[in-house]
DNA sequence: ACATCCATGTAATGCGTTACATGATTGT
DNA sequence: ACAATCATGTAACGCATTACATGGATGT
């Protein structure tokens, strides 16, 4: 029952995608999955070289002839595939928990003034609406990259997850705010 | 600009209510927190360490009597009740990126089969629908453990984020189910 | 008698971040 | 010329989990 490391997946998954080379997947993590997984450079080159050992991925070494410029492009194998859809079939047992910062003061608060809850709360609105602003940007880039119709299908689906989400908490903020502002 | 170190600050703030002992905040954490926050004993008990060792916490070591059972009080003294506040007072900067594994999973979801993806959803819809009974069970705890009015006020803002986010997944849950299904 | 809870702790291991290091290419 | 971006990597460190170890008290 050790825990299963999902780093491994993600570069599985993207390998799916369009992504071939270490430095892109970090690009598309931090553009279109930056609101629900994150990843590293220290965890993406180790992870890929892994990968290989493993023959879950092969790596043709770029050089472009004369140009000296070092690109490494990776690509999945078959196995690889395999590894992948058994994850994607496996069923999630639980949810994580996902430590929230404002929730961890927001339960402490009655040790300051009531003043500063509400001021944390404000600056925490404004962040999350910032985010809604990160979905648009993400749309836009779903589209430019999918390598599919099916892609696009799932990728919007989560980016939906993300900007619900969103709009829950901010109207739990706005009326947390109002809440605590009168009496 | 080190990484805070999160754990200090929950054993703080579980030192202003009602909790005295490593193994109390532990049951509290699993019971309270646990949809924003949790601990290992493997956290808790050296931290406890760290914070008399830094002179925010003091130690009495208990041993009711002819009572051989060994447990140990711990309270909060005036320089953690500073650093505390310190803490509360400090804005968040950032949202931190939740990581979701349905998510993940759904991203990837063009190399799996349809029925693969309403089958996870479907599962994790049913994850979120324990959890909106488990806040259930948290509001009881919080009638019954909050030290005062003001504990209980904060108590029941977080677990308002918490519920409405849940409702929030589980529509999403249901319509994406829906939007699978037919099609 | 036996299970479960109360209660405290440690060691090994793993995951992930941060900071550092290097260097080519492209755009202004 | 210079900044920004492309591109790959490693080492140190810290946080957290897991598994293990111990033993008293309580309930059935």
């Amino acid at each position: 029952m050790s825990k299963e490391n999902y780093t491994k997946y993600v570069i599985l998954g993207l390998l799916t995608t369009h992504c071939r080379s270490g430095y892109s997947m970090k690009k598309m993590i931090d553009t279109s999955l930056n609101y629900f997984w994150k990843v590293s450079y220290g965890q993406i080159y180790p992870t890929l070289k892994v990968l290989v050992d493993e023959g879950l991925a092969e790596m043709s070494d770029v050089v472009d002839d004369g140009n000296k410029r070092e690109k490494k492009e990776y690509s999945i194998t078959e196995k690889g595939q395999e590894e992948l859809r058994d994850w994607l079939q496996r069923p999630i047992v639980s949810i994580p928990v996902e430590k929230n910062e404002l929730l961890l003061k927001l339960f402490f608060s009655r040790n300051v003034e009531k003043d500063c809850s509400i001021e944390q709360l404000n600056s925490y609105l404004h962040l999350q609406k910032e985010r809604l602003a990160v979905y648009q940007t993400i749309e836009k880039m779903i589209q430019s990259y999918s390598t599919g119709l099916e892609d696009e299908r799932y990728w919007l689906i989560t980016l939906d997850y993300g900007k619900r989400t969103t709009n829950a908490v901010i109207e739990w903020c706005e009326e947390t705010i109002r809440m605590l502002s009168k009496n």
